[in-house]
DNA sequence: GATGCGTGGTC
DNA sequence: TGACCAAGCAT
């Protein structure tokens, strides 16, 4: 088949199947650019169900780009908490500072403009300048990427420029065959609902079974084509629950890095094979602690790209907080903006302080 | 082009 | 249960 056939092919039978299969979803209500863009930048690497709730909650926060714009970044921050890659709220913030501070009130249908915005990439304004203002821009994410790569039974790993060139070509080119706000959706909608990773994707109920190259090969299930996912390293970890007189200590995250500016109880990542108490070790040294820990017997795991971290809970009392650390009252510990592993791991402490009555907080005699 | 950046779900 | 996945972006 050609490529201007196979293109037209695509768009009809795209079009028919998206319109008839698309799921219900919150940000599909309207398309309104700045509700598009939110979604759009709590979508990036999460699941839609995990979305789900965040989008409700920021929609009712910060329900217009101009109430962003004046919100204050903890309070950006405490409505994204949970949701993970903190940067992608800070980002979504500045943003709408900046289209405020260029005299608009709403997202302009211009890529040039919204691709200078922090957070805004190459697929995000794509996604917005398609189902927002109905664009001929393509977006190319993993669903997208996955599906052409099955199409076209791309040897090679589409996520290289090389190859994700050729789909922004063959996307762009079934786009202005049809409402871009629809194609571009029903791309994504195929790859999240039908074509599927792995050997789990359901060809029979496939749309554009009969145009796809790896469907008439056999090879759908190994594509796309990719290097081997790197082993994620696994390594203990020691965390201070460190009693106050009036709380216990916290400290600061450092700006830049993982968990940016969060709150944190202090903890250390082990070396190689270092066991839990020899991080404890470690750092109890590096807060000059002279007091006796106590091992509580939590464990959380704190899971990363490269790396994820089973992390042993002890606690100890001290007059004064260590350095580098604050103290604050327990009760707006749990409320502090916190990594969800710690956050966890404090819960767990607290709850079995109560029910054992171990009097963790309670001042030093 | 490679790496860092979170979190929770799946099989 | 461990390996992999999920609508990327910045540096």
């Amino acid at each position: 088949m050609n490529a201007e056939k196979f293109h037209i092919e695509a768009a009809e039978a795209l079009t028919v199947w998206y319109n008839s299969h698309k799921r219900d979803l919150p940000w599909r209500l309207d398309r309104d650019p700045y509700r598009i863009l939110v979604s759009e930048a709590m979508l990036q690497q999460t699941q839609v169900e995990r979305v789900k709730s965040f989008y409700a909650r920021w929609m009712e926060r910060f329900p217009t780009l101009t109430s962003l714009a004046s919100a204050s970044e903890d309070d950006v921050l405490a409505c994204w908490q949970g949701l993970g890659y903190y940067s992608r709220a800070r980002s979504l913030r500045k943003a709408a500072r900046l289209v405020r501070d260029a005299g608009l009130t709403t997202l302009p249908p211009d890529w040039e403009f919204l691709r200078s915005l922090p957070g805004l990439g190459p697929y995000t304004v794509g996604a917005v300048c398609s189902i927002a203002f109905d664009l001929p821009v393509p977006a190319i994410d993993g669903n997208v990427r996955r599906v052409f790569s099955r199409l076209l039974d791309m040897p090679d790993d589409p996520a290289k420029a090389k190859g994700t060139a050729l789909i922004a070509a063959h996307a762009a080119a079934i786009l202005k065959l049809g409402s871009p706000h629809i194609l571009t959706q029903a791309f994504m909608e195929l790859g999240a609902t039908v074509c599927t990773p792995g050997a789990t994707c359901r060809c029979p109920q496939c749309p554009v079974s009969r145009l796809c190259a790896a469907k008439a090969a056999g090879t759908q299930g190994q594509r796309p084509a990719g290097p081997r996912k790197n082993v994620v390293e696994r390594r203990n970890g020691a965390a201070l629950l460190i009693s106050l007189p009036q709380g216990c200590a916290v400290r600061k995250r450092p700006i830049g890095g993982l968990w940016s500016g969060f709150c944190e109880i202090p903890w250390l990542r082990g070396e190689e094979k270092e066991s839990a108490f020899s991080c404890l070790s470690r750092l109890a040294a590096e807060l000059r602690l002279s007091c006796p820990c106590t091992d509580l017997k939590l464990e959380e795991t704190l899971k990363f790209t490269r790396w994820q971290v089973r992390l042993h809970l002890w606690s100890c009392r001290m007059p004064q907080p260590p350095a580098g650390c604050d103290e604050l009252s327990t009760d707006k510990l749990i409320g502090l903006p916190m990594p969800a592993g710690l956050k966890r791991l404090v819960q767990k402490a607290l709850e079995k302080s109560g029910e054992k009555q171990l009097e963790l907080f309670s001042p030093v005699r």
